[in-house]
DNA sequence: CAGACAATATTGTCCGACAATTTATATGAC
DNA sequence: GTCATATAAATTGTCGGACAATATTGTCTG
């Protein structure tokens, strides 16, 4: 995920893939076929299939056999479903990590400084970035790789939406106002408070994804799961 | 996962080395090359590989690259982030499943009254796969497959250790007084204390892995996460 | 317009090949 | 004899093409 090393065939086509989504070159349902990557990035067949396979374990693509793979799109339900799993184990990521950065809270605050700054200046994009900042120096911290995996995987499933939430000024200070209390419990050591501030938190940006218009779900089917 | 449907070439390859692996046929840290596979099948490399790979998301494989899949052997510290994870999820589960279960305690019931039996006749075999329905109750009933899909994946990391567990007849009596204690505040719909005897639960299960020998386990490199 | 049927496109699986890399073996130096 | 090095063997990674199975699209008929 962070490496710089020689990639494969494989990890170059998911790395450009997971870019393109993630740059809205790619519209979440849309349907990729192998032949089009093969041809257009000059690489096998074969190795497209096996990209496709590994960034739908990813959840950033959804496979219906014979049909090809989509950009994932999900619906309200696995939104809800999606920030339950995630609550509880970012909840467990602060509980983890509250010791640590308390002792520690350089970067937390440098991280709460620059959120405020981006806040007041209504830099979105520079938000977005420091809120995936915010949330990934508990994961780290924690020292739990598992479970940081696990938490990007759900993150994969919802990125199209990131930048598509907090339209509204009022939601940004809202986020921001959230970031702030799960700050203040972590920096004072409160691990209890920490949790509980950081579930009104993933609630928060629950609602947030489910006041958005129908057009940005998938409907009826559940689509797979991985297991 | 339930599927009787026509599988195909990949699923039934997945299936067979499942079932080999829970057979105690594969032994963890074992090697899979695609070659023999290919043969002792008779089915094409590709096929193979892609079940590998499936697999390997799967959590029940582990792939390192140019070197292969080796049935997935878990160090110490990875056992304890599993069970971390495990927990918190665990205990979502049960949050959620318990408004249901308290109402319709049916199975619930049913389930308990078996696990009494097979502890009682410590009959290891039967008790075990009791002890997976038990958990797999409060996965199906919580009503989110993303959370059921995302234990589903943790429970195969381990599985190679389910029978190795529990060697002692007081292991199965201290378990099964965990179950009791679930299964008691569940069906009072007593949340709270369902949520915190599933934690208790679950710490009691990792006690017992992690009290096994040296010789279970993996050693220092922390192999692939999936994400 | 609906349904049946044919044409097309795409995925699923197979095969064979070869380069890249790791693992095993043999050779040589000390 | 052991260690390091070079060579050989085994295995994975990628490629290209082929064809069957399935899904999608288009056409025709009533």
């Amino acid at each position: 995920m962070t490496s710089t090393a020689a990639a494969s065939t494989v990890e170059q086509i998911a790395a450009h893939i997971t870019a393109a989504v993630r740059a809205g070159q790619l519209s979440p349902g849309q349907r990729l076929t192998e032949a089009e990557f093969s041809s257009r990035l000059g690489v096998s067949r074969s190795s497209v299939r096996e990209a496709f396979r590994r960034l739908t374990a990813d959840g950033l693509l959804a496979l219906a056999p014979h049909r090809g793979v989509t950009v994932r799109r999900l619906t309200r339900d696995e939104v809800d479903n999606l920030f339950a799993v995630r609550g509880a184990l970012e909840a467990l990521a602060v509980r983890l990590a509250t010791p640590t950065l308390s002792a520690a809270p350089a970067r937390l605050v440098a991280l709460r400084r620059d959120l405020d700054a981006a806040a007041e200046a209504n830099d979105m994009p520079r938000f977005s970035d420091l809120n995936a900042r915010f949330h990934a120096l508990f994961t780290e911290t924690a020292g739990n790789p598992l479970l940081a995996d696990t938490l990007a995987r759900l993150s994969n499933s919802i990125y199209w939406l990131q930048f598509r939430v907090m339209v509204d000024r009022r939601d940004i200070f809202r986020t921001n106002h959230d970031h702030a209390r799960i700050a203040d419990a972590v920096a004072a050591g409160d691990t209890a408070g920490a949790e509980a501030a950081m579930l009104a938190h993933v609630e928060t940006a629950r609602r947030l994804v489910q006041s958005l218009d129908d057009n940005h779900f998938a409907h009826r089917d559940a689509q797979a799961g991985s297991a």
